[in-house]
DNA sequence: CCAAAAGTGTTTCACTTACACCCATGA
DNA sequence: TCATGGGTGTAAGTGAAACACTTTTGG
């Protein structure tokens, strides 16, 4: 190891993989570029960690600094460190996944900046670098997460229907599920908080809206439970 | 991003936890430091990444040259980067984990040099930097896994005895499993190949060999067949 | 013949799946 | 009164878990 300094150092960056749930849709949270290399092409936000931060936090500066998101969900997802993924110089990115809870933070995100925009995961522009292959491996990530880990709940807002959580793990999961037996299974969970609310301006009967119960799913975890959709 | 090249960039190396099965313990492979810092003392192997390799190539690369390990099944483990975790410099340092058939290769490692040896991952000595929460993720990671992936496989030899495969699978999730069941569900699955051979040398019947059939693990994949112990 | 592990089936219980109708509400 | 989604129960099937004895082999 002690031979090491004489070699040139590699630049560390953090892309971020933003996922967030509009209506019905999975959608990413993208920024167009201003610089060169790739230059007006859309890429994930992110950008090089700097010296005394360390990764977590390079990650929520930048989207911060690039979005204007703050407090989101966030945990790291792969690094990528093919030695020509940027034209430049050898770059290696630590990328990260997060999730927010969109109704929450479109409208900050879309007044900001132009350069800021929300693309559906289907139907996603060229992206810079290699960031297509990070949005793949998010996807993959996510699909195979939210199945065995409430992590869904970060997408929707703090009050929510039955019908938005199901729907919400539709969009996901690109399937439909039963809906009697999904409301029995996750209200058999007994991870959620009923509440004495209900969904309001829709043109029929209003949803009962719930909660998500993170301390009683803690103490479940505790004694053995097993979330799975 | 244009302004980062006047920033001081961290070092990047990689780290191997690796994995071993020696009879019925669980073990990992350590070195010992011949520098400083934490000169002497026990530590993951691996090194710094070269500027013309890519992070999988390195960890092959450190795990050749200090241990003498090669062809391994390797996957990515998570990326550590928190400021003082060297007392150098900033190093971040990309973990990797590593399952290897130790009957093939613990008597290369044993003699190629003194200061490599494996420790059952119960009784681990100190190590240097924060490996220790390194192994600990590599420990969690390796249970998660094993329980929907097949790669428990890559810890046996070629050929197996059911036993085998259930001692390994009650070594890594430290449970017993019922031997009927684990028969049942395994052989179930239609990914072993029944040898026509037996395991000599025990004082008692010998047990009928197995091969895992890993072409066809792949096609039943493709048919949505779900991997689970 | 003894010790040690190999090998084998059945029952019970829990969970998953499939499936259709009435109710409440706002327009 | 109509359109829209909210809300509910049951039966059948599948898979998991619990459980004990006979067989084979080498010493």
């Amino acid at each position: 190891m002690s031979h090491t300094y004489e070699y040139p150092r590699p630049a560390v960056s953090v892309d971020c993989v933003v996922f967030g749930l509009d209506e019905d849709q999975l959608k990413i949270l993208l920024i167009q570029r201003g610089a060169e290399p790739f230059l007006g092409m859309w890429a994930l936000p992110g950008g090089f960690v700097e010296p005394d931060e360390n990764l977590n936090e390079a990650a929520r500066r930048e989207l911060q600094e690039e979005t204007g998101l703050r407090g989101v969900w966030l945990e790291q997802l792969y690094t990528f460190g093919e030695v020509d993924r940027d034209p430049r110089t050898r770059v290696i990115t630590v990328a990260w996944f997060a999730l927010v809870k969109m109704s929450r933070y479109r409208a900050r995100a879309a007044s900001d900046a132009a350069n800021v925009d929300w693309f559906p995961v289907s139907r996603l522009p060229r992206l810079a670098f290699d960031h297509r292959k990070v949005v793949r491996l998010g996807l993959q990530r996510l699909q195979a997460k939210v199945r065995y880990q409430p992590v869904g709940f970060e997408l929707l807002p703090e009050k929510f229907t039955l019908r938005q959580l199901q729907q919400m793990y539709e969009v996901i999961l690109d399937r439909q599920l039963d809906k009697r037996n999904f409301r029995k299974k996750i209200l058999g969970m007994d991870i959620l908080i009923e509440l004495d609310e209900q969904e309001s301006g829709v043109p029929h009967r209003a949803a009962r809206l719930y909660r998500f119960d993170k301390s009683r799913y803690k103490s479940l975890l505790k004694a053995g439970f097993n979330f799975e959709i």
